[in-house]
Order: C-alpha cells, then sequence, then structure tokens
DNA sequence: GTTGTTTGCCAACGCTTGTTGGCTTAACTG
DNA sequence: CAGTTAAGCCAACAAGCGTTGGCAAACAAC
C-alpha cells in the first residue's frame, strides 16, 4: 500500500467495523466495546481517534450517492435509471454498506435522520433540477421518488418482507421504475 | 367510567405512556423509568403489570391495521380506497401512535420487524387475496404495495423529509394511489 | 374491627454503557 | 545508542439500565 501509515490502518480497521456494526444493529445497539473488539483493539483507541460515539458515527455515515448524470438521458429512461442505479448499489453486497447504516439507524436517531434528509432532499433534487420540466416541482417530485426508494430498500434489505426479497432484480427493476418515470414526469395536481 | 378498577386504571396510564414513548423514542432509547414517570407511577409497577420491557413493548405494539373490505370496491378504485385508508389513518394524529410505534422500532428491533413482516405479509396479501386476479401473485401484489405504503409513512411521518411533508393530502393521495393501483392491477412480468 | 389482599413506593442489585488517565511498549529521530 | 514521540492496553470512573424483594398504606370481606 502507498502511504498507510500504522495508524491510518487501525484508523481504517475501526472504520470499517463500525460500519459493519452500525448497519445490522443501528446506532443505538451497536457498542464502542463491540466495534473495538471487532477491529482487535482497544475501546480507549476508538475515542482517540474518533473522539466519541457520535464522532465515529458521523465518520462512518459519510455518504455520496453518486448519482448518474441525467442530463444526456432520453426523457422515456429517466426512471429506469434512476431506479437501476439504486437497485444495484444495494445489491452490490458489503462493498456499500452505507446506505443500510443510515436507513437503520435514521428512524431513532436524530442526526442520522438528518443526514438522510439532506442526501435525498440536496443530493436527489439537485440530480432531478436539470430534467424534470419545471424546476420549482424539483424538491416534491424527489420526495415523491424518494418514498418509493426508501420503501423499496426498507421493505426488502431492512425489513427483509419476504415477497420483496423474492422478486427478481428485473422484476423489480421494471415495475418500480414506472412508478418512478411517472414522479418525474408525470401530472402532480389531484 | 363503567367497570375501571383502581388497577385497570393504572395499567392503561402505564400503555398509554409506553406507546406515546415508543413512538417518539424507539424502543432501545426508551426507558421504563421514563414510561414510569409519564404515568406518574413507580418504575417497579411497570414489571409488575407487564413482566419486562419487552411484554410491554409487545402489549403496545399489538396492532391490527383494520384494512377496509376490499371485495365490493369497483377494481378501478381499489389503489385509491387503500391509499385513502392508509394516509387517513396517518393523518389522525395521536389516536392511533401504534404505527410509528413499530415503523420506528422494527429497523433494530427484531419483534417489532416480525410483527412488521406478520402485518403485512399476512394482513395485507389476505385483503388482496380476494380481488386480484392470480391469487398466486397475492404476495407479491401486496409485498410491491408495501413498499410504497411503507416508504410514505417514513419519509412523511418519521423522517419528515420537507417535500413529503408538504405534501397536501389530496394531491398525496391522487399520485400515489396511481401507483398502488398499478402493483394491485397492472402486469407483474419484467 | 380484624384479617387478608391488592396497590404502590423505596432501595438496592448486577450489569453495561461511554468515556478518561496513566502506564507500557514499540517506532522513529538525532 | 539515547531520547522523543506515537500507539496501544489496562483499570477504573460515573451514570444509566432492567429488574427484584420487601415493606407501608389503602382497600375489601367477614
Amino acid at each position: 500500500m502507498a502511504f498507510t501509515s500504522r495508524s491510518e490502518q487501525t484508523r481504517a480497521a475501526i472504520l470499517a467495523a463500525a460500519r459493519h456494526r452500525f448497519a445490522t444493529d443501528g446506532f443505538e445497539r451497536t457498542t464502542i466495546r463491540a466495534i473495538a473488539a471487532d477491529a482487535g483493539i482497544d475501546p480507549s483507541m476508538v475515542m482517540r481517534y474518533y473522539g466519541s460515539k457520535d464522532g465515529l458515527f458521523a465518520a462512518a455515515a459519510d455518504l455520496d450517492l453518486h448519482l448518474p448524470a441525467l442530463a444526456t438521458v432520453p426523457r422515456e429512461k429517466l426512471g429506469e435509471t434512476l431506479v437501476r442505479h439504486w437497485v444495484e448499489r444495494w445489491e452490490g453486497g458489503l462493498s456499500d454498506e452505507l446506505l443500510i447504516v443510515l436507513l437503520r439507524s435514521a428512524t431513532t436517531n436524530e442526526r442520522a435522520a438528518e443526514q438522510l434528509r439532506t442526501v435525498f432532499g440536496a443530493q436527489v433534487a439537485k440530480a432531478l433540477a436539470s430534467v424534470v420540466d419545471d424546476p420549482a416541482e424539483a424538491p416534491t417530485r424527489a420526495g415523491l421518488v424518494s418514498t418509493q426508494m426508501l420503501g423499496l430498500a426498507l421493505c426488502r434489505h431492512v425489513l427483509r418482507l419476504p415477497p420483496v426479497v423474492a422478486l427478481d432484480v428485473d422484476t423489480l427493476i421494471a415495475t418500480v421504475s414506472e412508478t418512478v418515470q411517472r414522479y418525474l414526469t408525470g401530472p402532480l395536481t389531484s
């Protein structure tokens, strides 16, 4: 490795262990001691490197959705593009536990909730601003899209509702894409 | 009141306080001591009446969706009927904190998750079995409906994403109904 | 009015939590 | 090789947790 000083190495080990624990247990049930044990070091090391449990969580939950650029996507493919990106990110396995970290903790931890609000209020709305008809509608459409995307992730990867888990990826993408496409380009008024 | 013995009264007070705490803080962050303080009694009373924190949660989260009978609903109104019922139950305010109790705790508490799976796997699928074309598809369609319904509740009432909170009820029902209608009666294959 | 039963509070136990300070060893610097 | 710095561990702290057993007061029954 290029420049992994000894401290950087354990620092990274702590972060990896923290992400895993936060992802499977949520914020409250995760203990510093368990993280330290997973990382093979002493609990006090965690404090030295990250200051506090809150500080560690902030570092572990620092997230960027990396949404694809939508400007060049044909209008009728917007929904599918977003949903495919979303689903594949989740199906990608353990390489990316960041989303489940946030989702699991956001229902009880205000810091996590605030970050989810930021991610979905800013990142998604911004990605959409350039492609929706009326830029003023971007936040609303981003919100509607969020309900479907987060609901899907919640049911499939957190709650693990059996019929939702059983859906094959292609059917899932095809079915949900239509919904998202309508939220992006359909009428908004009642 | 008709037959409220002294003990029934405090029993109910404990349950009400517990529901409120579980609804706002989730299972892990809620303490027996806080519930007892809210109910104006001693923590040990909670144990006497409900055995343990788990027992209290089970009693506080005992939920019935009371889904409307769908057999007589015109086929093209199924989505709207379900969504309207769902949204109005949530908008009903504090009279019914049961759903938010479950939703807030289900991401970190396996007991709560299991109950949500049961409610949405059994109650919803059962309500749908009589109205969908192919009964074998009922669980899958119930699952898809769940992703949208739970996602909506999550974004609007738990995470409180601003644009989702800002949506007026009529627009919300109209927009989401179309999605649910399609999940109920549209094609399923990719 | 005395007896037995419920209803409640108090005090404490045992445990786990996040967090801290000091000590020991290893690594680098001159 | 001597000396400074970093990395790590150990032990302990104060606080909070769920939970328990025993004791005082209120009530009910006879």
